[in-house]
DNA sequence: ACCTGAACACCGTTCAAGT
DNA sequence: ACCTGAACACCGTTCAAGT
């Protein structure tokens, strides 16, 4: 008889190991993805995955990566057209990235530069570059466009199970509300405002967001980099003046 | 002779613990912190911190959750002020982040809501609703200071080791130049105008972001919500038509 | 040359046995 | 009542032995 390949299938390649992993923790989530529960769902034995993939952390950079390659191309812009080109960028980012319940704390922890990142960081340069801006501004827009605030974590309002607000997964004791007046005032209006709602418009919130950031861009790009950091009124004694 | 606790000092206590867990991080990295280590760190038998700590989760949790409770508290605002109080907060929750290596991460990935965290929500939240901001209002802007725009991750320009820009940590063989023009020419830029510097001004860069952030705060106060939304021009075909 | 079983050095956590 | 040693069910990865 023709030998046949371990799985019995097509022989395995990276792409398929990592859409394989990307199964596995859409359907089992990514902490169940290990080595050998990748393996054994691909029907081989553990040791011939490094054939394709360097380590745990190589398998977890190509997952997130092929994400990254699976966000859609966007219309080329036209000379001067940035903001809807960069708005249907990240948009289709998120709509990759919030279709995979995993992929969102994947996305924020892996700090690779593979083809697929590098392509992507290059269509979103492209599209600034091509409107006009120049390599400087566009360095700046693209911190811009990376920044995290740490005013709070998103998912503290968005927990995977729909959960709105407040007294879920509290370690110590169940906390006091009248501790909290301000998250009860909020949550409240929340609950008052929609009623029945089991969490807030997400969807509406980000796109608010990246209007502020694109507003940003727009801001940057009319008054450039120092005349934005001038406006910021009194500098804030912190990292500089604290040691 | 008179009964000694397990370590010789003082007997363990959850932020004993913690504290414990903060510092091998801070020393040997995230990835080093396991039960068995920790204990070991501890003089103490693996199991006993499970007196203080229901799992490796937990634990995890209250070590971000105790960074939280560092933050330092801020003045009272007076009516009507919010920018400068929340600028110091955030500035404040940066500086902890960032002298902890591992923090950022940990911090973007748990979503727990412990006395700490809810503590520093609360004081967001009262800033804002001392200042006349509505309960509603205030809910927006506590998402908006949450929002990730994942255009790309802050990371892949400020890497662990200080290397500025891509040719890192490459997976599949190294890449062309020639692919990415744009990223080329932005480095190229970058590289002209601090010659010699490894890596961007990273906390200009955060403090520019936050303060479009504030500035989108400002608008959403003035303008309100749905006025907002209505700003933002014609919607994308994302999310909500793409199925 | 290719594949793989067994082994190594770890994990987090349970639990029954000790005091 | 408290603590803990041994054990369980896993990990990622190495490596020498098989074909």
């Amino acid at each position: 008889m023709p030998r046949s390949t371990p799985s019995g299938k097509e022989p395995l390649s990276r792409a398929r190991v990592l859409r394989a992993a990307i199964a596995l923790a859409d359907a089992e989530g990514i902490e169940k993805v290990s080595m050998r529960r990748l393996a054994e769902a691909l029907g081989v034995v553990p040791m011939a995955l490094y054939k394709h993939v360097a380590d745990k952390d190589d398998l977890v950079d190509g997952m997130v990566d092929t994400l990254i390659g699976d966000v859609p191309p966007v219309a080329e812009p036209r000379p001067g057209k940035w903001r809807a080109p960069v708005r249907e960028t990240i948009s289709g980012t998120r709509d990759v990235i919030t279709s995979h319940p995993w992929a969102r704390r994947a996305f924020e922890t892996r700090t690779l530069r593979t083809p697929a990142v590098l392509g992507y960081m290059e269509r979103l340069s492209q599209i600034f570059l091509r409107a006009g801006f120049s390599a400087d501004l566009t360095h700046h827009v693209m911190h811009l466009l990376g920044a995290r605030i740490w005013g709070i974590s998103p998912e503290l309002f968005t927990a995977p199970d729909g959960v709105p607000m407040a007294q879920r997964r509290v370690t110590s004791g169940t906390p006091d509300p009248a501790d909290y007046p301000g998250i009860m005032a909020i949550a409240a209006d929340a609950a008052a405002r929609r009623p029945g709602a089991a969490s807030c418009d997400e969807d509406a919130e980000f796109d608010f967001a990246l209007e502020v950031i694109l507003d940003g861009i727009a801001r940057l790009r009319r008054t450039g980099w120092d005349s934005g950091r001038s406006t910021r009124g009194q500098r804030v004694p912190s990292r500089s003046s604290r040691n």
